[in-house]
DNA sequence: ACCTGAACACCGTTCAAGT
DNA sequence: ACCTGAACACCGTTCAAGT
């Protein structure tokens, strides 16, 4: 059984010692023991020595395979794509339910990375996985009704809110522990009971806050989008 | 004449040799010249060292100040949270606007220090600034007519679209000048062009591509949700 | 009390040396 | 060809020493 354990797929080898056998680090084994080793973890632990303890190999045995750190970022940020359209299943028929398919997976995959998430979100991988998002999220659009002249506006502004609010939330999950507690306290506590002198607004609505980092924000704001959406496909071309 | 400039506030003495007078350091003088040196400046440009460089000081001289460099960075958010609140201006009386105001302030002052905004947009300052921030976005919230218990989620909403969109599009800035040439030649050339046997939507919609980083895509996405809170604030307490 | 200088642990990266 | 080990420049941070 032990022996067994040992010759099937790639050693986990998390944190053993030893050494690496030869040829057996690669591009794909990198990236999968990366992300197995940094899901759900904050920005400052995501280093070459931990990669390399998680590998059992030298930290700079990963140069070998990449180019430097941004080019690790980069397989990884593919690799997050890749989890994503998994996720995301087969097309849905509705355009709408597509848009909302395609924003909750994207939000799943990068508040399970909030590392690769905080520094990659704005990056391009020119990669089939990264294509082939777009070119579902550009068919959703085109199936609303929007001419393509408008779809081309309309994609960036969907596929940059999405991001950006996922990134957002994620960056939340990549703080510290004692900085992530404080400003949740903030708004979870001082926000929901302001004095009444200063703020008035402030102080009628804080105790109806909604909780920083709840997917259900997230949710709504979606939901607002596709709503004009609609409304502006149904009012057609005039708008 | 130079004479004269040297005498009054505080002189600049960026990147100049000598050292710093005593007491002349404290904590407005040392965020009001890291806004400066850093306006416009990446992640990487943003050290002990060069802003000791910037205050003709030894870079520790800033620990008798702040606690460390997140009480920095902190202060240096308040700061930017303060140039938002002054580019704003009066409160609008209409609603929307305001929030259009609301939005475009605090979009530029994203794009103006992409630095900050890239690692504090999630953070929570718990200052003055914030709170009136906070205030008239739930004010303008408010005047849609939507109830207060919906305000207390759509502020969420709101809030965080703003932000999460305002620092997709400063991380771009944020950027080392080759990776960010790369991403942006991706949208503008290759996205643009796409093979039509691989993916047809994308291939159609690709030469109608908003540039990427363009703020009228941030525009368009705060419109369409001013749009969705309008119908939904007139569909009354049902919605 | 306020600033400097030396030191520490850690980071990404380069390159010569091993096998 | 692939991995290790030593080295470099740089980072945030601590702390004793100067004035």
């Amino acid at each position: 059984m032990v022996s067994d354990a040992l010759e099937q797929d790639e050693p986990a080898a998390v944190g053993a010692p030893g050494r690496r056998r030869r040829n057996s680090l690669n591009r794909e084994v990198i990236v999968r023991t990366a992300m197995e080793a940094f899901r759900g973890h904050d920005l400052g632990t995501l280093t070459f020595q931990a990669l390399g303890r998680h590998l059992s190999a030298h930290p700079t045995a990963i140069y070998r395979h990449f180019r430097d750190k941004d080019d690790l970022l980069l397989a990884m940020l593919d690799a997050l794509h890749g989890e994503a359209l998994e996720e995301m299943g087969p097309r849905r028929e509705d355009w709408a339910e597509e848009l909302r398919n395609l924003a909750a997976s994207t939000y799943a995959v990068f508040r399970r990375y909030p590392a690769i998430a905080h520094h990659m979100a704005t990056r391009t991988t020119r990669r089939e996985h990264e294509f082939a998002l777009v070119d579902r999220m550009i068919w959703a659009l085109r199936r609303s009704g929007l001419p393509d002249l408008e779809v081309g506006r309309h994609f960036r502004a969907f596929a940059d809110l999405v991001i950006g609010y996922a990134a957002l939330d994620a960056s939340l999950d990549a703080l510290q522990p004692q900085e992530r507690a404080g400003d949740l306290n903030a708004w979870d506590v001082d926000y929901r009971r302001f004095p009444e002198e200063r703020h008035p607004d402030l102080a009628a609505v804080g105790p109806h806050l909604a909780g920083v980092g709840d997917p259900r924000n997230f949710g709504l704001a979606v939901d607002l989008h596709i709503e004009a959406v609609r409304a502006r496909a149904a009012a057609g071309p005039a708008s």
